[in-house]
DNA sequence: TATTGTTATACTCTATAACTATA
DNA sequence: TATAGTTATAGAGTATAACAATA
């Protein structure tokens, strides 16, 4: 049917693997909800603190470009953290108009905490053996290489 | 390190799996609300339109099972599609009180053209060649025997 | 003049509660 | 009394526009 190596698109296959990907992606969403409800964060708020608890001091501009949102909401996002001594906001040294946006150790741990609660919870890795868990993983590698994955903050194209 | 066939929980490559998968999740719903938009639709419209092309007349509430939501919503949901010639709401023989949902020959040749667009749009997937294609189909089909792929209808077990 | 962070505001999706008509 | 569908309403998340401080 298809010699090449390369898969057409539009095949059942593929719809099989949309169907299955699109239940895969519901039931991360409810999985992953459910787990940072129970750190009372909403699922913006984790993700904040993985992002702040990875990329170090980072300005409230590239969190949000981080987040996929608008600079708008991290704001909110930001203030929630802030109140419960996850996070703080310094003064930049070299423009006074960013904050740099610092995780404090209770931060620190409490990331920690949650995401390894996250990948937990994702149970349904459980059922994998060791090798499937390898495979899928090379696999994902090579997903991720598409579009979204970047930051398209600067104006000059320098990433 | 794992001598077990079965892979431990909380290790470095679960994490790393997730991390994947977050953002793989994340280029998914992109690249879905930018598909579905192209026709007018909104995620969950979307969704129904599918739905009823493949489950056939089935009453509000099972659409709302389907769909993961509250009954409350598929109102408008289901009042936009037929709206638009979509679907239509026929009374049900057996029951006067449910409203049995079909799906239009528009709605059926709306629903198949969205969806392979769908698909084609998971670009992602272009990349892989057809062997990772069969194994990541594989994989899939593994992971979506979890929690969430059924509906809890029904208030005597019987599905 | 442009940019950072903030605020005000509106829109979408979703859930809860109250309502009707049936059963 | 319970259920199917609807309506009203509220909450969360996100986007746009306008603003103050700074570059």
């Amino acid at each position: 049917m298809n010699t090449d190596a390369r898969a057409e698109v539009g095949s059942e296959r593929t719809e099989e693997i949309i169907e299955h990907l699109f239940a895969l992606v519901d039931r991360l969403r409810a999985a992953f909800e459910t787990t940072v409800a129970a750190f009372d964060l909403s699922p913006p708020q984790a993700k904040a603190l993985r992002y702040l608890a990875h990329a170090g001091p980072v300005p409230m501009r590239e969190l949000a470009c981080g987040l996929h949102c608008d600079a708008s909401n991290v704001t909110g996002i930001v203030d929630r953290l802030e109140q419960r001594g996850l996070v703080e906001r310094r003064a930049a040294p070299t423009d006074r108009r960013v904050k740099s946006l610092v995780v404090t150790p209770t931060g620190e741990a409490l990331a920690v905490e949650v995401w390894s609660r996250v990948a937990d919870g994702a149970l349904t890795f459980v059922g994998l053996t060791d090798d499937e868990q390898t495979t899928l993983l090379m696999l994902l590698r090579r997903l991720d290489h598409g579009p979204g994955a970047a930051c398209w903050l600067s104006r000059d194209g320098s990433v």
